[in-house]
RNA sequence: GCCCGCUUGGUGUAGAGGUUAUCAUGCAGGAUUGUCAUUCCUGCGACCCGAGUUCAAUUCUCGGAGUGGGCGCCA
């Protein structure tokens, strides 16, 4: 069996009707509560003790504490109740803190730590878990994501997973503090919109009452209208839809999609809001001990599977820039096929990656590889003659983390580049009116939230990282 | 959209034209135990669907469904 306790309590845990205790509290100040009646609740990972006695491991969001059963103290029924119970059942026992009972030490062993139990008194059964289980919590036996998936709802029980989740929210956290301390401020743009974003046939229809409308792809062309509204710094984490039809370990038909922008900047400004982002992200993770328990547990568990730990390197700042045309060259040098003014295929950014294996910037892509709204760079046109651009990359090794840049605010070249890429200036009216009264020069970016937490957390699929993943095939749960 | 794989107990797997279908985990019962990765004993539980080839198909062929990976595209 596989367990792992959650992180030590940072936070202050009030009782409820259910609960004077939290696990997690019993265990970290257990040595105040001796001889003291609690009440505690939750999922009974195991039970031993088929005799006059009986142990349960209770766990909750905080921790996992032993409860300690006798008939004398709970009576005969409840006993044999408990030690009929199933797996992952939910529990409520009231009893008394005490001090466990160390382990038989082995010779030349240290004592391990103390620890406390909870000497029940009484229990009352809650529910009782169907067996069964579709998947094992604390089962060390490979599960296959399709079937973590469809089960998700026992699949986050797992400690491994259950730590993914609060590190998700942890990186949100942070990624916050890190922007506000900068000046953005966190807006929302809406989701339901009647243009593409970006032009393209990529996006789920859907009737708005008697109305032909799509699900945003992006939050782009209106957080660039914030601009133009004098919002100069803003932010939003929030859900993106695109109906491509892939179906790989980065892509997903519904992400949540961290952008900013930003007025009076430029894309090497926008770059410098990034990199410091990221690395305050990765610092607090590397610093927080609750964020370093999570990464622990993570890590216990890929033991188990025979799987690399995963480390959290702070990454230097400034991150490395590679421009797209040296990274051509790069890719020629290691023996790549491309052509200046090609897409860096995943083969390519494979070459790239050996070098450059963790954060780093792939600035100044020709325009043609942009969409209409980004940049030129003025009075330069690469090595061969063609226009480049103040678009850029972040990538992660291989991976595509953020794709940003900086806008172009003159409505007069936003509207030759909208024709250049054959679309219809008067679809994107809504967007073009925006622009007729002055914008300030902006730039932003768009952060793939569940790509970078895959990287953190060495998940090999996005999938992974996303409560109930939106994919090709799955649209339920 | 293209290419390649896979589908065996609840879960994850091994395997072969005729086997008592392997192992782990799990589940049930029992013994022991203030246990703590318990240990020991006994038992339970599976070949995706359809058609074809064959004396015989879970195994081979075809089709379907489901699923995994790679690519394109992107975040």
């Amino acid at each position: 069996m596989f367990s792992a306790c959650p992180p030590p309590i940072m936070s202050t845990w009030v009782p409820t009707a259910y609960r004077t205790h939290t696990l997690g509290e019993i265990q970290n100040i257990g040595a105040d509560l001796i001889g003291q009646e609690v009440t505690v609740s939750g999922f009974m990972e195991a039970n031993r003790g088929k005799g006059a006695i009986c142990f349960v491991d209770l766990r909750d969001g905080t921790g996992i504490t032993q409860i300690f059963l006798k008939g004398d103290n709970v009576g005969d029924e409840a006993l044999d109740m408990v030690q009929r119970m199933t797996r992952e059942s939910t529990l409520q026992f009231t009893g008394t803190v005490s001090e466990k009972r160390p382990p038989k030490a082995k010779e030349g062993e240290p004592v391990p730590p103390p620890a406390y139990e909870v000497i029940a008194t009484s229990v009352n059964l809650i529910a009782r878990a169907v067996a069964p289980l579709p998947l094992g919590v604390t089962d060390t036996v490979h599960v296959a994501l399709d079937t973590r998936l469809d089960n998700r709802f026992l699949d986050l029980r797992r400690s491994h997973v259950n730590a993914m989740f609060h590190l998700r929210g942890k990186i949100l956290q942070y990624g916050r503090e890190a922007l506000i301390k900068e000046g953005f401020f966190e807006t929302h743009t809406p989701k339901i919109v009647a243009t593409a974003t970006e032009g393209g046939t990529d996006l789920f229809p859907m009737m708005y009452f008697d109305t032909p409308a799509f699900l945003n792809q992006s939050p782009q062309l209106y957080k660039q209208l914030c601009m133009s509204g004098g919002l100069e710094r803003v932010f939003e984490i929030g859900p993106a839809f695109r109906a491509e039809k892939h179906d790989t370990y980065r892509h997903l038909n519904e992400f949540i999609s961290f952008d900013i922008e930003c007025s009076w900047a430029n894309d090497e400004d926008v770059m410098g809001v990034l990199e410091r982002m990221i690395h305050h992200m990765w610092k607090s993770v590397a610093e927080d001990s609750e964020s370093q328990k999570h990464i622990s547990t993570i890590n216990a568990f890929r033991a188990t599977q025979d799987e690399e730990a995963i480390e959290v390197i702070v990454p230097e700042l400034p991150f490395p820039r590679l421009s797209y045309c040296d990274a051509i060259a790069t890719i020629q040098r290691k023996g790549g096929t491309i052509e200046w003014g090609a897409d860096i295929d995943a083969e390519n950014s494979d070459l790239l990656a050996e070098d450059l294996p963790q954060f780093y910037f792939l600035p100044r892509w020709p325009m043609e590889l942009k969409p209409f709204y980004i940049h030129h760079v003025e009075g330069e046109d690469g090595s061969t003659g063609r226009q480049l651009s103040r678009g850029f990359d972040l990538n992660f090794g291989r991976d595509e983390l953020t794709s940003g840049g900086q806008r172009e605010h003159r409505i007069d070249v936003l509207i030759e580049n909208l024709k250049a890429m054959a679309l219809d200036p008067e679809e994107f009216e809504f967007y073009v009116a925006g622009f007729r009264h002055g914008v300030p020069p902006h730039a932003g970016w768009g952060l793939g939230v569940e790509r970078i937490l895959m990287k953190l957390t060495g998940s090999k699929n996005v999938r992974e990282t996303v409560l109930f993943p939106r994919d090709r095939r799955r649209v339920s749960p």
